[in-house]
DNA sequence: CGAAAATCTTAATCTAGGTTATTTTTTTGC
DNA sequence: GCAAAAAAATAACCTAGATTAAGATTTTCG
């Protein structure tokens, strides 16, 4: 099965399309392949895509001034990335969006999916419901990070995302969860 | 100029409806009038509605197990606010709303506003647009969570709510930056 | 208006997590 | 398969911000 079956495929998990409609999503996905540490968006540059992930994994950071590196998504299989700011408002990435594992995907541009939202009020819902339950996550994720220990929300990580723990390195488990790598080895270290 | 007209008004300034929408649109809100410290949201309880501020403003918090407040989003004039994951999964709030000062706005429900997104498709356009607006807002405070010291945190509160500073509490402010009210009182001693 | 409640300030002390540096282990890619 | 690079572990020391406590100021509401 080749690289845009399988996305619709797994697309259709979530969002029943009939065939027309399916048609018309396919005629815009492009698959794409990115090879370990391969940039998808670069800061400076347009986010014109998001990208839905069949295989490996990919990740959405920042490097502030003083060289720290700050994860804000993994989007393994069958999730979206993109830098939404760019995506949305067309002006340059301030994030990286590179690939943690040798991965691969379909891409869609911000035009493309517009005008997929005329055609196909379905697909508009499901990227309403989409986007509602990540701002869900994403505000979840500050009240972590203000009530719960660097331990605790490295034990709530290895519950919420079990298949990633022996798959990424835990320094970038570390620069998601906000600690250093250092100590995010102590705290292993002690259970 | 009743309750339900000034929110009519100003929700048409980011959304340009006809007049049968807005008599559509009329028909499910219904007005609503807080006084300071009185709640719109329980813990423990469903968050049926969405709630348009006209007037004051509204807080979303929790209160962790130590007894901490933390603060999620402040809702001035022309805000949305409710507890989101509520709102949508028809679970009990973890959220508290109430009101900072005396405040007024209306309410939509989760079942009239699914309704309307059938009837009117601008209209889950619009909420797919400002659900995308918070979630790129969320994610960048999740940055400055992890990148910014507590001081560049207030200062870009302060550039960012200009509004709000002299309107509530300091204290407030200290619980929705992730700091201690003793600790924002000394970072505002050093200018 | 005036008393009670809430908020704000200041200051001494404490701690979770950061920094720096070194060594060991694992992974990668030729 | 092996050398180079990346990641992980460990440990000594450091700091931003928390905690506790007490007094001063402001706000609220009867």
């Amino acid at each position: 099965m080749d690289q845009i079956n399988q996305a619709i495929t797994q697309l259709r998990k979530h969002l029943l399309l009939d065939a027309n409609e399916c048609t018309l999503l396919e005629e815009k996905l492009r698959p794409f392949q990115l090879e370990r540490k391969a940039v998808l968006i670069q800061p400076g540059q347009q986010a014109r895509d998001v990208a839905f992930i069949t295989a490996g994994c990919l990740q959405a950071y920042s490097i502030d001034e003083q060289g720290t590196t700050h994860i804000l998504q993994f989007a393994p299989p069958e999730w979206w990335i993109t830098d939404m700011h760019s995506f949305i408002s067309k002006q340059p990435a301030h994030l990286m969006v590179d690939a943690l594992l040798p991965s691969a995907g379909v891409l869609l541009s911000r035009e493309d999916q517009l005008d997929l939202f005329d055609r196909i009020p379905k697909l508009e819902r499901h990227f309403r419901i989409l986007t509602e339950n990540a701002l869900v996550g994403s505000r979840q994720r500050i009240l972590d990070g203000m009530s719960l220990s660097a331990r605790d929300r490295y034990a709530k990580f290895c519950r919420t995302y079990p298949s990633l723990i022996n798959e990424i390195p835990q320094k970038r488990i570390a620069q998601f969860l906000g600690i250093t790598p250092e100590f995010l080895s102590k705290i292993r270290s002690q259970y």
